[in-house]
RNA sequence: CGGGGUGUAGCUCAGCCUGGCUAGAGCGCUGCCUUUGGGAGGCAGAAGUCCCCAGUUCGAAUCUGGGCACCCCGACCA
């Protein structure tokens, strides 16, 4: 069926909207494919809904391919499962009761869920298994933002494998890595499939699959030569070597006065920041105090100290320091720290410049392993100016859109739910899991920040609301409006989604909101293009029209 | 949760500092006319809880206090 955009439902806005920053929240609120109904709770209006469920089908087709079973389970769930599995406290879960004061959640995900009913696997015979659903997920999210990109409410593809032992883990989770690379692909997506930093249940099969973009939450690495791509958070990348001054037999004090920062030692003393060293001490949850050292022009990556210090930290307040150095913050150093020292991994070779742990004064000529004795880590955030650690090559840094995340939960929720089968042994074990996200509405807007200019957006083929968007200036000519009629059928007939502007509007207004929807090709149907026997056609990339036979346009359009 | 910003017509905003007649503009909307290849023009018109509550004042969109909502930065993000 040919839509008819008289008759549908796009209202399109003629400017930004203001409390709009990512370009694709203010292309998808002008176009009339969402609105906001609250902070972070979106409608997905009738043409934006169109292009969630092309992502839906394109993933859900993925899905089957590697063996995925569709199903749908339900929202509201009772607190019990999630009680079992001990994440109730988790504070962006929604609580709530009923009538008679039975309590109820409204999940995230469905690992719970899932699991409940892998309880009716009895046998390795009926492993492994992918169950997946689309269904809505909330999350009491503190801050919302950016449109589409992170929401309270919104449809999540979850998928489930079930396996017997770690082989089977494995494969399912390559089977996934690969129908996403295929799905994203297929949606016209960059993305990058990432180590994810690692989190209380992560390990090596926790994998992010970053959309670069002009808006989101994540920084991507890349290497100019393609053969490293990493989160930022958990990065590995070469610093620059540093310009070290003459080389001391043993440290040297140097007075410092009043000096506190990098910034200011570098100066003082006319070095390179990158030979100076910088000291910050932790507490670690065990109450243990020990001393994070990275290289003075670096800082420090959180992430990477709590994989450092397999678990949380917080800096040293300045009584615990003082207590512990003898002096305080901008003086300190490891060279008479009695407690754990972690340093970075560029503190290794060479000489620097630390604090003396005595206000007011450093110490130059401060070497790892022959003045203090370190245990050594990745401890620095990279940035700009590093090299890459596979081939030295230059490395770029992208905003990125997590637009999926796959990841092996083992037993953790199999564990306490007690869903076990029977091996082949006869012993009872519990189910391996593997849990794999992909929410459409990311994709969707990660989609819109990778294709647009500055009329609208350049929807990739697959996921366009329409393939063609007919044009009729009519402008009152029942013929041209027959001929665009007679031609947008023709398109239909031939399997494309057409989408035909039959308003009683100025070519102007027709051709900016066409520019703004985005569709990949326009045919525009005018007197001037009747009096050729002709239509004009262009692809939503380019600036041009080309004028065509009307007996031609299906062939264009399926050939360009 | 910390910091910053905004809230006036459907949308984008002016007015607020320095209180004062009936609260404004552009776009959009309704009717009529004209026009019809990049948001054209004319005439007429509809449309407001000036975010809410309290206070100050003869008088509050404007000043004060409290609250709420939304946006941005940070924290958080199993």
């Amino acid at each position: 069926m040919v839509a008819r955009q008289s008759q549908l439902f796009i209202p399109t806005l003629r400017e930004d909207p203001a409390d709009a920053e990512a370009v694709s929240h203010k292309l998808l609120v002008r176009g009339g494919y969402i609105r906001q109904v609250s902070a972070g709770v979106w409608t997905f209006q009738p043409i934006g809904w169109r292009v969630h469920r092309k992502v839906e089908q394109i993933v859900r087709e993925e899905m089957d391919a590697i063996g995925g079973q569709e199903m749908l389970m339900p929202v509201l769930t009772p607190v019990e499962l999630w009680e079992t599995t001990g994440r109730v406290s988790i504070p962006e879960l929604f609580h709530l009761e009923d009538r008679s004061g039975r309590r109820f959640i409204l999940p995230f995900t469905h690992e719970e869920t899932v699991t409940f009913h892998a309880r009716e696997i009895k046998s390795y015979r009926e492993l492994p298994k992918i169950l997946y659903h689309f269904s809505v997920k909330d999350r009491d999210e503190p801050r919302p933002r950016g449109g589409l990109l992170r929401v309270r409410e919104f449809i999540m593809k979850d998928a489930y494998s079930f396996d017997r032992d770690e082989k089977g883990v494995l494969t399912s989770f390559e089977a996934h890595r690969e129908a996403y690379k295929k799905i994203f692909a297929r949606c016209g997506l960059e993305t990058y499939d990432v180590q994810a930093e690692s989190g209380v249940m992560g390990g090596k099969f926790s994998v992010d699959f970053l959309a670069p973009s002009g808006s989101g939450e994540n920084t991507l690495v890349t290497c100019e030569n393609g053969d490293y791509a990493a989160d930022l958070e958990v990065a590995r990348a070469v610093p620059r070597e540093p310009r070290f001054p003459e080389r001391l037999d043993a440290p040297t004090e140097v007075e410092t006065p009043g000096v506190a920062t990098i910034e200011a030692l570098a100066t003082l003393l006319g070095i390179d920041d990158a030979a100076t060293s910088k000291a910050m001490p932790v507490v670690t949850e065990g109450g243990t105090l020990v001393l994070a050292l990275v290289r003075g022009d670096d800082r420090l990556s959180e992430t990477k100290l709590y994989d450092a210090l397999r678990g949380a930290s917080r800096p040293a307040t300045g009584e615990e320091i003082r207590a512990a150095f003898g002096a305080g913050g901008g003086s300190l150093g490891p060279i008479g720290f009695e407690g754990e020292i972690v340093a970075d991994e560029a503190l290794r070779e060479g000489q620097f410049v630390a604090g003396a742990n005595r206000d007011g004064w450093h110490l130059r000529g401060v070497e790892a392993g022959r003045d203090y004795e370190p245990r050594f880590a990745d401890l620095r955030e990279p940035r700009e100016g590093d090299r890459c650690p596979e081939c030295g090559g230059a490395l770029r840094f992208r905003t990125a859109i997590e637009v999926g995340h796959i990841f092996n939960f083992g037993t953790f929720y199999s564990g306490p739910l007690e869903a076990t089968f029977l091996d082949e042994d006869g012993s009872e074990k519990p189910l391996l899991g593997g849990s794999y996200g992909i929410g459409p509405g990311r994709v969707l807007a990660a989609a819109v920040e990778q294709h647009h200019d500055e009329r609208g957006i350049l929807w990739p083929d697959a996921i366009a609301p329409y393939d063609a968007h007919v044009l009729a200036l009519h402008g009152g000519s029942s013929e041209v409006l027959g001929v665009a009629e007679e031609l947008a059928a023709g398109l239909d007939e031939a399997g494309l989604g057409v989408i035909l502007d039959d308003r009683d509007e100025r070519p102007g207004e027709k051709f900016a909101d066409a520019d703004l929807l985005g569709c990949p090709v326009r045919v525009t149907v005018g007197r001037k293009t009747l009096e050729d026997d002709a239509v004009d056609v262009r692809r939503r990339a380019e600036t041009t029209d080309l004028r065509i036979a009307r007996g031609d346009v299906l062939k264009w359009v399926q050939d360009r």
